[in-house]
DNA sequence: TAATTCGGAATGAATGTTCATTCAGTTTTG
DNA sequence: CAAAACTGAATGAACATTCATTCCGAATTA
């Protein structure tokens, strides 16, 4: 987005590595306070202020505020999507790959509690462009697949994927809410023991 | 709040009543904007104009818009615990309450749509005062009450309280939002596959 | 190499807008 | 008619965005 010669320098000059740091800066800033006051709740030059750059730069970066959160978003999605990914589409059986799935997921949890909250906290319906609802959808995919072969092989109930994948993601995101609430921890154990629960919910009996 | 004769007489008089229905309005108005746009999100005026009232008269029953938000949050938590606490404190096998709860979650989702975006689709936490956090704590004590039950009767798997709530609450949340945004439909069928699924979240091994 | 020039990047005060809240004037009620 | 309720224009604060100016690394010169 930023620098980037159209083919020829692999020298990434000083200048250009500070607006490459700039513009993460900004992106991480952004993602801290919009995970934490939401979308309308955040100024702009909050985000300056936090990213340690004037409030004019943010708009040499992005086009407004809504694309600056368009762009947020994508990151943390593509960001999960990677986490996502690990271990999934390969071999094993069904139950295998689903602890796979679920490691991936409280992984990413654990590893990026602020893009987590900021994706599963929000409704950002209102304001994702085109290309966030084609990465949102793209996440899902993995997963899915995941859960027609499970149910063409009778390892998983006979019942739109859809609604499958959105009880356990639901449930999932249902302990991470209440644990950022402070109504339970959400510790190994538990995390291990919501595996196997979760994963009752797709088993079809016997 | 607003009309409330001292200890005297029911009598409701005109202004009374009027004073009533414009409270309502208002924060019916309040709730449909603050579901769909969020806190932020919703300007004041736009919420006089939607109920049909004067800026200025929102200051007459609330204090400040951080009031008015608190007091829709109530309004809908209240409205909430109503619908929960319906057979569920009653008689019967874990099983037939775990079915009442499930019943009535699901009529509190269809008769009252917008109150359960408002409250499952946003995080309120920043701006709850000390009356709305511990209602909505009694909302959930009849949950607990029933798993805690289950789990002494041998029906409710051994793990945390809170843990289970939470996966089941998510699975349900989980189940709407992904209807609300268009990825399934939550046919009758649906929801009660879903019942079965989460009781089997709960249910211990025989 | 040291001095000078140059152009895009960065800045933050300035701008116009939107918002929560107030209040002076008006209407309704009893 | 006095008191209370209501209204929406007015107010000042906060906001997103702009832009005249400054800054800085690199290219050029000597």
């Amino acid at each position: 987005m930023t620098s980037e010669s159209s083919n020829s320098k692999p020298t990434p000059s000083r200048r250009e590595s500070a607006a490459q740091d700039k513009y993460a800066r900004i992106l991480k800033a952004a993602l801290e306070l919009f995970a934490e006051r939401g979308f309308h709740g955040t100024a702009v030059p909050e985000v300056a202020k936090r990213a340690g750059v004037g409030a004019g730069t943010i708009y040499r970066y992005f086009d407004n505020k809504e694309s600056l959160v368009n762009e947020v978003f994508r990151s943390s999605k593509t960001k999960l999507k990677g986490y996502l990914i690990e271990n999934i589409s390969g071999e094993g059986s069904i139950r295998e790959r689903f602890h796979h799935f679920w490691q991936n997921l409280v992984r990413f949890a654990r590893d990026n509690p602020v893009d987590f909250h900021f994706l599963e906290l929000q409704d950002h319906q209102p304001y994702l462009d085109a290309e966030s609802k084609k990465i949102e959808l793209e996440v899902l995919v993995p997963i899915w697949a995941l859960c027609v072969q499970g149910m063409r092989q009778g390892d998983i109930k006979e019942l739109e994927a859809e609604s499958l994948m959105a009880l356990v993601w639901g449930a999932f995101v249902g302990l991470m809410k209440a644990e950022s609430m402070g109504y339970t921890k959400a510790t190994n154990i538990t995390l291990e023991k919501a595996e196997e629960i979760c994963w009752e919910m797709l088993a079809s009996r016997h």
